[in-house]
DNA sequence: GTCTATAAATGGATAGAC
DNA sequence: GTCTATCCATTTATAGAC
């Protein structure tokens, strides 16, 4: 019968999954890959995800968590803003320098033409996930004073340029080396912090 | 014979495939697909470039030539550094919502994993040149006081961030729009224009 | 240079037995 | 839930005739 975890393979199958998804996207991995990750047959996987684009939107699912319980994390431990923005970059950088995996949602977002219609929805939904958040950063930090406005940008333009920096920077430092990124961030950050706060390193 | 000319049909598999490239990477496309466009049989394609990997390090050849003019002509018509910077930032915006497609330069770059050896080695090269014209725009920029520099960031790390935050925002506006590009790269090089000529438009 | 024909591999998907 | 077997489509690539 179906257990009530509706099975301990279904669940391999998506850990799996979702692990290659980060390393290599979603047309970067097939049926065959996760059969052999398990050691079953290719029929078996497709019992559990019929088609792909079905295994697709639970990824999703599992991308929306995964990005869920970070924020939690950095709502909890930071003590300001910049603090918060400081551990999304370092996670970001530890995700994709020491275990060499990408953000989820930014490999879903880079393939994005390549995905099934039901994903490219979903995917709408994930990416204000995450500009939501960081524009709450940035909106609570302007008004403690703990960021400074450029004249005529608001908290949801610089979350915009803070987002899309950082995820090109990720990508950019495959070629141009880890310490690059960490400069290249505490560049973008520098303007936006208020003049006692600037340090030129990517803190610790 | 084999013509001067190195045969028109050649020539014509090189534009279709580069403008392929543009539109949707480099596996992307596949023989087929340039048969169909010309008109003739896969096999003739392979007479032309028998791997793949061989029209891919063609391509990069086409891809530097196309670098190369278009920051000739960057130079030939900006006045100063700052409209240097913009001329190549409207050209990359042109080229992606106007005509739907993506630097060459920049779709490599994203497939870099999935391409033949020989043409990561050769990519390595070609980012340099990007970068190389870049970092000159931001030294003569300084030198000649258009462009102001943040403490301790000098013309390459100034040029880096540029870079990363341009390619970044383009493939972000896939899914935020193209007059979000435009504000986040105003946003970004705010801070390093003097004060007077500071303008929250996207110049045209 | 172009063609037909074909190979060899891979990826997604289904039918039906156990 | 897992298996074998099979199908269909696609992609890269080669042999050899014209």
């Amino acid at each position: 019968m179906t257990s009530p975890l509706r099975s301990n393979t279904r669940q391999q199958l998506i850990d799996v999954s979702a692990d290659l998804l980060c390393r290599r996207g979603f047309s970067g991995f097939s049926y065959q890959d996760l059969a052999n990750e398990l050691g079953i047959r290719k029929a078996s996987v497709h019992h559990h995800f019929a088609q792909k684009a079905d295994l697709g939107l639970v990824l999703c699912d599992w991308t929306e968590a995964w990005l869920r319980q970070g924020f939690e994390h950095f709502d909890r431990h930071g003590r300001n803003a910049p603090d918060k923005l400081w551990r999304y970059l370092r996670a970001a950088a530890r995700h994709t320098f020491n275990e060499h995996k990408q953000c989820p949602l930014s490999v879903l977002q880079r393939d994005l033409p390549a995905l099934p219609e039901a994903m490219q929805q979903r995917l709408a939904e994930l990416s204000n996930v995450e500009l939501d958040w960081v524009v709450g950063v940035f909106s609570a930090g302007l008004q403690q004073g703990e960021l400074i406005s450029p004249p005529g940008a608001d908290a949801r333009a610089l979350a915009r340029l803070f987002i899309c920096s950082c995820k090109g920077a990720l990508y950019y430092a495959r070629l141009s080396g880890s310490d690059h990124f960490e400069q290249s961030m505490s560049l973008l950050l520098q303007p936006w912090l208020p003049a006692h706060s600037v340090t030129d390193t990517f803190p610790q």
